[in-house]
DNA sequence: TGATAATCTGACGTTGACGTAAAGATGAGA
DNA sequence: TCTCATCTTTACGTCAACGTCAGATTATCA
């Protein structure tokens, strides 16, 4: 099945004005018209575009950088198009080492955030704690 | 000891005039100038910054947003003056009441952001985990 | 006290991430 | 085939969050 801009735009909570301004910049890919001028759509971009999305709202990362990450990303599925291709044995371990990097990249960067955030949260929890305690005590 | 903005920016990790527009904003309190006609800052004011900083950084709110937090914090701060000044039992009991949810309010904003980011910190950890299999599994 | 560094107040500039408006083209249903 | 809703490109607008520059003022220290 086929999506066409407003439906994609829709079901991944942007505006089509987004999705154009991001296939502009290289965030996704200029798609292919077929028999028309309208832009035409899978349930694949619509993924995509959310997990940019999620990317952007979590970790607050520019276009920019996400672009990098989804350089990455197409450099990973590369690798696993070429992986299903070879029959080489050393050929499918060398281009695992290759894809693991991209991957810890990512992960590497979520939890930093994750780490941090989670030392705000000890701190807030440590004064509402307080809160508590005090009034337990004058009760 | 009294510090300059040049300093707190330094300390901080900001520049001199993200500290104007930020005062200007009402994030920060319009410093009294002492005899001079520079700002004059304390510890208090950095770790102040540095807390604004963290919320922006780490959760990516706007400033507007920072400023209702902001807000909600000295809303805490008055609370406690008024709790150290007054004897009355009850009247303590409500002030303790009223502080309570100004913090679970910013406890609720981090660990929804948490479990939005644990979430995906999952994801990709099992992006990796399959990725370490299949080489276990060639090798 | 005089030089040098830091700060002051405007005020205009910049950049990212879109919004919006216009004028025409396209496509699915009656 | 007509008719709308939806899409197209182009281009200018906007808003937050500062950057930058100028020219004057203030603080520090030899």
């Amino acid at each position: 099945m086929t999506l066409r801009i407003g439906e994609v735009a829709e079901r991944s909570g942007v505006t089509p004005r987004t999705i154009r301004y991001y296939e502009e910049l290289g965030l996704l890919p200029r798609t292919v018209r077929e028999q028309g001028k309208h832009r035409v759509y899978t349930e694949v971009d619509v993924e995509r575009l959310s997990e940019l999305k999620r990317l952007r709202d979590l970790l607050g990362l520019s276009l920019e950088e996400l672009r990098s990450m989804i350089t990455a990303e197409d450099v990973r599925a590369e690798i696993r198009r070429r992986f299903h291709e070879t029959e080489s044995r050393d050929e499918q371990l060398a281009l695992l080492d290759e894809a693991l990097p991209h991957v810890e990249t990512q992960l590497a960067l979520v939890r930093r955030r994750l780490a941090a955030l989670q030392e705000l949260e000890a701190e807030l929890a440590e004064r509402r704690r307080r809160i508590q305690r005090r009034r337990r005590d004058l009760a």
